[in-house]
RNA sequence: GGGAGCUUAGCUCAGCUGGGAGAGCAUCUGCCUUACAAGCAGAGGGUCACAGGUUCGAGCCCUGUAGUUCCCACCA
């Protein structure tokens, strides 16, 4: 009795399925063993934000992970994939307060700090799972026994311990000073948080009255409205046109606060007026400037952006209205000389994409420069290696140029900052404890900071605070440091940096050999998938249709670490066509076996097409393991895709339909076996469910696929003179079908075949059925064909002769020949023209010159036997 | 202002240590051949952006040019 399965496979079917027994197994939880000669591989997710859903990027880099995972996974390694979420302080809070005013209609603030952590808590525990849901649906092989989240206890003490320990060795530190603040959600931003984008501007003329003299000096700004803010006018010392006014007194308009005229190297005279205004509380270099100079600091626009009471009449007014305010005055006054266009880079939040406005506030830092020597030294030695090695530039570069990492947030969302203030002497104590005592006056008056930390500053112990630390645990100990990291390359500065620094500082070792970096994905058009675009495709919407396979498939097709790829639904179809492909294949297989009964390979008793099958087999094992060793994923699944559709499929399946049908040979059934489940091992890590489903339903099955040996590379079973002489065959029933169909005669009018080998010992096995079946031919001789008017099809292995007298036209046929011959000139006259270069034979390598040569002999052959062909018609 | 990527068939892209240009889709021609029409057999289609250079040999290495995309940066 064979086993028959259905015509389509049903992705749907048997995915939801698999997944759960392959969890229920416990096959995703690494056994810890110390014995075992092969080390731990490890791989910790970039946790999404725990509030999320799934997108193309997220199906892109947990499909790599997975891969990388699975093929290790096979191969031996005790292997871990820690899975988790991050709490995504900014947007997480942002949601809830949204929904809180939506249904309530109220803000975080009338229900307070404790009261909306609550509700936060709740939003997690209701939505948290959703995520990690989805990511199960594309089968991500993750160890959910070890799921993290970066607010769990254990994670948060990790965090307070490594703020304590950082602010005790000063290397984190609170100040006072310009930083990014976004108004909409009221929060400082680091650096990287900000999104420049060029923005056409104005530069507005504005005259200062000298005071003393009826002079003006003009500046020019793009934000008119910080003046109310200035305390200062600077020119450059060296700038012979103002050298004489440096140290005197302008007056600023619409305030009329007398401000000094100082010279400062910042100022470059080229541009604009050479006169800057100064606002040290609005922008990093005023502030600079100003605490050079010891100018008075003035602050003038508050946290929602609108006018302070320091603005005067404009106070209240938000920063674009008071702009217009100001502008509208000067020009009354008379002080507006001109307004010119200019374009410029302005900031923005990259969590609402407002314009940020830089603000004079006291927030805690992270003093880079010390942190940053060994996290630039473990990329420059390569201790630390990125994938591509192009993004280790980005990375340095970054590095060598950083600033102190601006950490605390204006949030309630996150990890509140361990710092506790002395309400009566001042004094700043920060310890893991609850501080209750001020340990410099014993004042029992103390508040703790309100602040929380940055995102980023969890997610930067994520290597090893998943794994247990500041505990000394079993799994710290052995899957420490990780294996790889896979991200894409826009949030290299983002946390790749940071977990680089912090790895090293806290660890002293690297969190991770490599980083395998990706590109982003793209909608058809090549454009960014979002939100506002409305051009994002559901990765789930993909999985629901196609499959999850497909949907993997598609993404690691063509993948090429580092760069973009656009996703469209027919890329989809063509991996559903070859989920599909696989499944039929399987579907004849088992069709032509006996259930319950075993078909074990046997070497000794292989014909032809079985060598050449198996040898080319064997290639792909060695080619397809060193891909994925070198994260070439993209090469090794188009090798996978190549070797089933063309090989497999087309030829081998075809090849071999006698021998099941007229010769009942189990030989080619061991062959058939052996060829699809080890191919279907190969690509178990790209296409999990199918080869699952499938390698269930096959003899010698085992368990389950997922934890199979991955195959090897086998002496045994490589054939070179066979694969030599198999493909010689091949090529001559191509031709064969090539004229064929040239000549439009269809299958079904069989014809007599002469065939002359060119090439001695070329068809010394019996081959006759492969003409027969596979190019229509009806009696086979192996001899010159004495028939003029057959058709003769030269290859370099053989000649073949059809004899079709009602069919040929002998004025084409000569044309035919003629084209083919003056090809095969033209390839001998290249061939010539390097052999009779000495140079080339000199200094070619031995190898290339042979091959050369070989190719000589062939066109040789091939060009004496069309000759004659000629001749004889 | 600095840096990086990309430019290969009509479209989307591979091509990773330099040795005669590939795939998928699309197009054209035949096929319902009992695994698969989500399929089979065949065909057409490329000055590998341009210009130099290195080399016996360049899509690949070097230099420059153009177009394009992106990252970084405190010029008001």
């Amino acid at each position: 009795m064979a086993i028959e399965l259905p015509k389509k496979y049903d992705p749907k079917a048997a995915e939801d399925k698999l997944y759960k027994t392959w969890c229920e197994k416990g096959y995703f939880t690494p056994k810890i063993d110390k014995t075992n000669p092969k080390p731990p591989f490890t791989i910790v997710i970039p946790p999404p934000n725990v509030t999320g859903q799934l997108h193309m990027g997220h199906a892109l880099n947990n499909t790599l992970q997975d891969i990388l995972i699975r093929t290790k996974r096979m191969q031996g390694f005790p292997t871990l994939w820690i899975p988790g979420t991050d709490h995504a302080g900014i947007a997480t809070q942002i949601k809830v307060e949204e929904n809180l005013r939506k249904t309530e209609g109220k803000t975080r603030y009338e229900l307070g700090r404790e009261a909306f952590l609550e509700r936060v808590w709740d939003w997690k525990h209701l939505h948290g799972s959703r995520i990690t849901d989805q990511l199960k649906k594309l089968g991500s092989s993750c160890d959910w026994s070890r799921e993290r989240f970066t607010m769990d206890e254990n994670l948060s003490a990790a965090v307070k311990k490594i703020f304590v320990m950082l602010y005790k060795k000063g290397i984190i530190y609170r100040g006072y000073r310009i930083i990014n603040w976004c108004p909409q959600c009221t929060t400082a931003l680091s650096d990287t948080e900000v999104d420049h984008k060029d923005e056409e501007g104005k530069l507005w003329h504005i005259k200062y009255p000298i005071k003393g003299t009826n002079k003006f000096l003009v500046v020019a700004t793009t934000r008119p409205e910080t003046m109310l803010g200035d305390t200062a006018v600077a020119v450059n010392p060296n700038d012979e046109r103002y050298k004489s006014i440096i140290g005197k007194t302008a007056i600023l308009p619409l305030v009329y606060r007398e401000i000094p005229i100082v010279a400062d190297e910042y100022v470059d005279s080229t541009f604009g007026t050479g006169c800057v205004k100064i606002t040290p509380c609005h922008d990093p270099n005023d502030f600079e400037v100003a605490k050079r100079h010891a100018l008075e600091m003035i602050e003038v626009i508050d946290g929602k952006a609108k006018i302070n009471e320091n603005g005067g009449k404009y106070c209240g007014l938000d920063r674009y209205d008071a702009r217009k305010a100001v502008i509208a005055d000067l020009q009354e006054l008379g002080l507006l000389v001109k307004i010119e266009n200019h374009s410029h880079a302005v900031g923005h939040c990259y969590r609402c994409g407002i314009t940020v406005e830089p603000l004079s506030s006291r927030q805690w830092f992270v003093k880079m420069k010390e942190l940053a020597k060994p996290a630039i030294k473990a990329v420059e030695d390569r201790t630390i290696e990125f994938i591509p090695d192009r993004f280790s530039k980005i990375y340095l570069n970054w590095m060598r140029n950083i600033q102190d990492w601006c950490i605390s947030r204006q949030l309630w969302w996150g990890h509140r900052i361990p710092a506790y203030y002395c309400n009566d002497c001042g004094e700043i104590a920060v310890e893991e404890y609850e501080v209750t005592t001020c340990p410099k006056c014993g004042s029992k008056n103390i508040r703790q900071e309100e602040d929380v930390l940055d995102t980023w500053f969890s997610s930067a112990l994520w290597p090893f605070s998943t794994l247990g630390w500041p505990e000394q645990t079993e799994d710290l100990e052995y899957f420490y440091p990780t294996s790889v990291l896979v991200t894409a390359y826009d949030i290299i500065t983002f946390w790749v940096s940071k977990m680089i620094f912090q790895g090293l500082e806290v660890m002293k070792e690297k969190p991770f050999d490599k980083v395998f970096i990706h590109g982003l994905i793209r909608d058809a058009q090549g454009r960014k998938m979002s939100k506002s675009l409305g051009n994002g495709i559901d990765p789930l919407d993909v999985v629901d249709e196609y499959g999850a396979d497909a949907l993997r498939f598609t993404l690691a097709t063509g993948n090429s670490p580092g760069n973009d790829m656009r996703f469209s639904t027919e890329k989809v179809e063509a991996s559903r066509n070859f989920a599909n492909k696989i499944w039929n294949s399987a579907r004849f297989v088992l069709m032509n076996l006996e259930e319950g009964k075993e078909y074990p390979l046997d070497i000794t008793k292989l014909q032809l097409e079985d060598k050449w099958v198996l040898s080319l087999y064997n290639t792909l094992v060695s080619e397809v393991t060193v891909n994925i060793d070198k994260y070439e994923l993209g090469i090794a699944v188009q090798k996978l895709y190549d070797f089933i559709w063309d090989i497999f499929c087309d030829w081998y399946i075809e090849l071999v339909k006698p021998r099941l049908f007229e010769r009942d040979d189990d030989g080619a059934r061991a062959v058939l076996c052996y060829v699809l489940s080890n191919t279907l091992k190969l690509l178990h890590p790209f296409m999990p469910f199918i080869t699952e489903k499938i390698w269930l339903t096959l003899p010698h099955s085992g368990e389950s696929i997922m934890i199979s040996d991955f195959p090897i590379y086998n002496e045994k079973l490589s054939f070179n003179e066979d694969e030599t002489k198999m493909n010689s065959v091949i090529q001559v029933i191509r031709a064969i079908r090539n004229i064929r169909s040239e000549m439009n005669v269809p299958p079904s009018r069989k014809a007599k075949l002469f065939i002359s080998p060119i090439k001695e010992g070329i068809f010394s096995e019996n081959i006759n059925h492969f003409f027969e079946k596979l190019a229509s031919a009806s009696e086979i001789a192996y001899a010159e064909c004495s028939d003029i008017n057959a058709v003769k099809i030269i290859t370099d292995s053989a000649i073949a002769m059809i004899p079709m007298t009602d069919m040929v036209d002998v004025e084409a046929e000569r044309q035919r020949l003629n084209k083919e011959l003056e090809n095969c000139k033209k390839e001998l006259e290249r061939i010539d023209n390097k052999l009779s270069n000495q140079e080339f034979v000199n200094k070619a390598p031995a190898k290339v010159v042979d091959i050369e040569k070989e190719k000589r002999e062939k066109y040789l052959s091939l060009f004496n036997n069309l000759t004659n062909a000629l001749e004889k018609l």
